[in-house]
DNA sequence: GTAGTAGCTCAAGTTAACTTGAAGTCAAGG
DNA sequence: CCTTGACTTCAAGTTAACTTGAGCTACTAC
């Protein structure tokens, strides 16, 4: 009943690959691993430090923001304003993103109500709704 | 009072590159382009389609999903029904993804509330907001 | 006529995020 | 003892979406 698991097996549960996962400790978004005889030995943690970062990266954060994430800014007196600012920038995208995608998603709406073959085949109407 | 622009003009009009207008092209996203001269000339109609590739390249669509979305699927009896079930299954894709997104907003709505200097720090409560 | 600017093509380079391959280690099973 | 399978490192390869560079052309201005 050991709690300690290998690549392998942190791999399966997740959905990755072992080379995924010895990349983001390469990459500094996992904490460097323990070892026995060589080879990493995980607990179960890293499973929810697996999670995030697979959700902060669907939402469109880069392996080095994800970075600053989880390791945050160097200490200092604005620390905690950098932090916050980054946090509150990558919001706004976020929020910004989520207006795109549901442009998109109307536009994708309108293409499967009209039946027409391809988007040229709506015509201006389709752009028009794509462009406002 | 032409309303033939170069391409440079349009690359100005819609914050692109000329090479980026130019691979588009090669891509098939922009049908084959007059030529003046050896130079292309386009119509103020590209700008719409230039608009309509940039909103679908932010919802996610890859180039050769574009290319489908202006091109179609090839004719025949299913062509119709192979569009729609495109169109449904992307629309189903953004959807996820715009669910995917509101997570991620939660967690950076949580971590801007709390002024710990970094994901860590917060532990245990954004994981688990982050998993769910 | 010549300098400058913008365009042309084609091949090669760039970046991110991994993956793959080669060459070697280690513990368990037969 | 020897094979098997999962692991190790490190370097190099992969894919998408462009960009950049080299070498050339064509109009405009002086």
């Amino acid at each position: 009943m050991s709690d300690e698991l290998s690549i392998g097996e942190v791999a399966r549960r997740m959905d990755l690959k072992p080379s995924a996962i010895r990349f983001y400790e390469s990459e500094r978004l996992l904490d460097p691993t323990a070892r026995r005889s060589g080879r990493r030995v995980y607990e179960e943690s890293v499973c929810d430090r697996l999670a995030v970062i697979r959700l902060a990266q669907r939402a469109g954060f880069s392996i080095a923001e994800i970075r600053t994430l989880f390791r945050g800014f160097p200490r200092g007196a604005t620390a905690a304003t950098r932090w916050q600012s980054f946090v509150a920038e990558k919001r706004c995208e976020l929020t910004k993103k989520v207006e795109e995608l549901r442009g998109m998603l109307e536009l994708l709406d309108f293409l499967q109500d009209c039946s027409c073959p391809d988007l040229d085949a709506c015509g201006a109407e389709a752009r028009k709704r794509a462009c406002c």
